[in-house]
DNA sequence: GTAATAGTGTCTATCAGACACTATGCC
DNA sequence: GGCATAGTGTCTGATAGACACTATTAC
C-alpha cells in the first residue's frame, strides 16, 4: 500500500451537512438556495470545502453549521453520515464529500450566510420529493440521513438530541412520531421509554402545565443504546440487497 | 457554500479495508506488513491511494481488495465504513481515508502483493489487542468495523455475506457465535432464524453429513433486514455517549 | 363540573430462552 | 447399537400492544 512511483491525485474535500429537527409534526432539514454556480439558484445541503490543510473533518462540520446553517455547536449533535465521492458528481472537478449528520433541538431558526441566498427549514418529506430538484446528489445524501435517524431511533438514545436539554414523555413521542411518520399509543410509549434503562432520568418536579396535567421533566441518561430496542411499527418486509 | 475566493486545500484520498471472514470459531481480519515507510514493518489494513481522479471510491476499494488482499469481488460484500481524516494521522501529508467493510466467505487465503510485505488473517481480537501496533490510526478503524459487524448481524442479514452460497443452519450459526463471541442454543437459533421472514431460504436437499445427521442447505433470502432481529446475548448495559 | 393531557394497571397473544425429544446420518 | 448432529415440540417467564382507569391541571 501507498508504495506506487507516480504521484496520487489530489482531489477536493468538502463537508456537507444534513441538518434534521423536528417542527410541528413533521421532520424537517435546512436547505439553502445556492447563491452560485453550479446549481445556482437550485436546493442544497448547507456545506463547503476544507478550509485549509490542518482543519478536521468534525471542525469543518461545527463551522459549516454556524456559517451556513446559523446553528452554534450549543446541543447540537454531529455524526459522520457517510462520504460521496462519484466522480462527476461536482463540475468543478473531482470533490469527495464527507456528510454529516446533525440533530438541532426545536428552537432556532435558521439564517442565510455569504453564498446562500436563503436558509430554512423544510419539510423532509418535501425536500426528497421530485419537485425540490436538489443540487448535485444531495438527494441521495438526504435519503440516506433519512434513513440512518429513523433507524437509529430504533435501538439508540438519539431521539434525545431532537429535544431540549429537559423534556417530557410526550414531547420524545412526538419525536418519534414525526421521524416515523406513526402514530403511538402514548401509554405504551410511557412505559416503553420508562423501562428502558438509562434512556431518560427524572429532571426535577413536573411544570409546563398547557392544556391538562403537568407533566415530569427528563433528561438524557447515560445509556447511548435502548435494549429492548424500541421496534417501529412494522410496514411491508422489506426486500432491498444490503448496501 | 463552495464560494470563499481563495483555492480550497488539495488532499489525498485513500481507501482502506477492513476485510473479515471466519476462520475456526474466530473473526479474523486481513493484515498486512507494510514494506515501505512510514510505519514499514508494522501491521496495517490494506488499502491506498485513488489511482487516478476517475477512480470511483468504490472502485478503488474493489481494486485493493484484488491487489492488497487477494480477493476477487466474487461474493466479497462491501459497504462503507466510514471516513478518517484527522490531520496529522498520515506523516506524508493530509490524507483523507474512506474506509470500507468487506465480508469474505470462509475459503480463501490472501496473497501478499507489492509493497505489502505479508499478508494474512489475523484473528481479530489479537489484531485489537496493544500487541498488535498497527500502523496510523487503523486501530481504530478496525474497532469501529468490528463493532458495525456485531450491530449488523442483530438487525441485518449480513452474516449470510460470511459463508458459501449454500449453507446450513449450524454454519450461520457458528458466523453468530464467532463475530459476537457468545455460544448460542441451536435449537432457538434454529427457530428464530427459520421464522425470520426472507433470512434464508431452503436450497436443495439435505447432503454434508460430517458426523451426524445431514443438514438442510440453505440460501441467503431477499430480506436485507430481519424482524424481529436477532438479540445478542445482554451483556452490562453500556454507558458510551452516542458518537 | 368538563376538557385535556399525564401516568398506572391489567389483560392477552406472542416471543425468547430452556430443554426434552425425535430424526437421520456415520461408525 | 452407540454417537453425533439436525430438527421439532413444549413449557415458562417476559414482553408488546390494546385499552380501562386514575391523577392533576386549566377553564
Amino acid at each position: 500500500m501507498y508504495a506506487d512511483p507516480w504521484e496520487p491525485p489530489q482531489v477536493l474535500v468538502a463537508v456537507d451537512l444534513v441538518v434534521f429537527t423536528v417542527r410541528g409534526s413533521h421532520l424537517h432539514v435546512v436547505l439553502i438556495e445556492r447563491g452560485i454556480e453550479p446549481h445556482r439558484g437550485a436546493l442544497a445541503l448547507p456545506g463547503g470545502f476544507l478550509r485549509d490543510d490542518a482543519e478536521d473533518l468534525l471542525a469543518a462540520a461545527y463551522r459549516e453549521l454556524a456559517e451556513e446553517a446559523g446553528l452554534t455547536a450549543r446541543h447540537v449533535h454531529l455524526e459522520q453520515l457517510g462520504v460521496y465521492g462519484t466522480p462527476g458528481r461536482d463540475s468543478r472537478g473531482r470533490v469527495v464529500s464527507v456528510a454529516y449528520l446533525a440533530i438541532a433541538p426545536r428552537l432556532p431558526e435558521p439564517v442565510a450566510d455569504t453564498d446562500a441566498a436563503a436558509a430554512g427549514w423544510v419539510p423532509a418529506e418535501y425536500a426528497l420529493s421530485p419537485a425540490a430538484r436538489l443540487a448535485f446528489d444531495h438527494r441521495e445524501i438526504l435519503a440516506d440521513g433519512v434513513e440512518r435517524v429513523r433507524s437509529k431511533l430504533e435501538h439508540s438514545t438519539l431521539a434525545t438530541a431532537f429535544v431540549g436539554p429537559t423534556f417530557t414523555v410526550s414531547e420524545l413521542q412526538s419525536v418519534y412520531e414525526a421521524v416515523w411518520g406513526v402514530r403511538l399509543d402514548p401509554r405504551n410509549f410511557y412505559r416503553k421509554v420508562q423501562g428502558a434503562d438509562g434512556f431518560i432520568v427524572p429532571a426535577g418536579p413536573a411544570r409546563r402545565a398547557t392544556n391538562g396535567r403537568p407533566a415530569r421533566l427528563f433528561r438524557a441518561g447515560p445509556s447511548a443504546t435502548i435494549r429492548p430496542p424500541l421496534t417501529r411499527p412494522t410496514g411491508p418486509a422489506d426486500q432491498e440487497a444490503h448496501a
